[in-house]
DNA sequence: CCGCTGCATCGGCGACTGTCAATATAGATG
DNA sequence: CATCTATATTGACAGTCGCCGATGCAGCGG
C-alpha cells in the first residue's frame, strides 16, 4: 500500500478459463491484482465472514472481534478488498456496513475452471509412473 | 522464499464456497497460500501457457521466451507454482516438462463460487442507490 | 458545545517477494 | 573425460506487505 494505490477495478480482464488460451500480459496483471487481494488469510476470512452473515452484510464492529489483529489492520484489509472490487461498503449512522460483490468472485473463480477435460490432463500427460 | 519453505500441499482445506460459512483459521491460511501463488502476473501467464499448450504440458524452454524476465526468474516462479501444488514436473533427458494439476485449480475456483443466489446479494443487500 | 464511540488514515518497522547476475548441477555428446 | 546445453540454486538488492500505535474524523448523545 505504498505505490499501488490505483483502484484495481479494471473492466473484467477476461472470462474464459485461463487453461484454454494464454493470458495476455494486461489480463494477467489485472487478474493477479484480484488474486493478490485474496492471498491473505485474514482477508479470506473477512470475505467469508461477511458473505455468510445474515443479509450478506456485516458491520465493521462484527468483524474486529473474531481476529487477532488490531482494528486498524482490519480496516486496512477491508480497504484492500474494496479497492480490488471484491466488496463494497456504506455508512449508516455510526456504523459502516460491508458486503461482498459476487460478480467479482465469480469472475476470478471462473478463470480457474480447468474445464471438463479432467481425465485428459488429470495427473501426468502421457507418463508412465509417478514423478518427483 | 526465505522462511516459508514448507510445501503448501495441505490436504484440501475445504470444498464448499467460502460464501456459505466462515472459513476456519487453518483453512484460510492454507487457501491463502494457494491464492498467493496465483497473485503474480508472470505466474498466471505461466499457468495458462502451460495449460493451453498441446498435450497440456510445456518444456521450460517454451516458457522462457514469451516473458521479459530472466531464466532464473522463470525457474523461480515455476518452483512457487509447484510448491503450491498447482503444477508438477518431470525431467525427460535434457528437458524438464511442466503440467497443470487441474484439481488444485478446481479446488480454489470452487471456493470462489458465490452460489446460485445471484439475485439475493447481487449488488447491495437492501440498499437504495449506489455507494462510494 | 463537549465528550464518546466507531472507523479510517498516518508513519514506521520487520518480514517477505520479485528480480537479476553468477554459479552450480544434470544429461547429452564428442 | 571435456564440453556444451538446459535448468536449478545462490546471494544480494529494492520494493512491497502486514502489522501496530497514534491520531484524525464523523455521528450520536448529553
Amino acid at each position: 500500500m505504498s505505490k499501488n494505490e490505483l483502484p484495481v477495478l479494471q473492466p473484467a480482464a477476461c472470462c474464459a478459463p485461463m487453461t484454454r488460451e494464454p493470458l495476455s500480459e494486461a489480463d494477467a496483471k489485472s487478474l493477479a491484482a484480484g488474486f493478490k487481494a485474496l492471498a491473505d488469510p485474514v482477508r479470506l476470512r473477512l470475505l467469508s465472514l461477511i458473505a455468510s452473515l445474515a443479509g450478506g452484510e456485516a458491520c465493521v464492529c462484527d468483524l474486529t472481534g473474531p481476529f487477532d489483529v488490531s482494528q486498524p489492520t482490519i480496516s486496512h484489509h477491508l480497504r484492500v478488498l474494496r479497492e480490488a472490487g471484491l466488496i463494497d461498503c456504506e455508512r449508516r449512522g455510526t456504523w459502516v456496513y460491508y458486503w461482498v460483490l459476487p460478480d467479482a468472485l465469480r469472475r476470478l473463480g471462473a478463470l480457474l475452471d480447468p474445464g471438463p477435460d479432467a481425465a485428459v490432463t488429470a495427473t501426468a500427460p502421457t507418463r508412465i509412473g509417478a514423478t518427483a
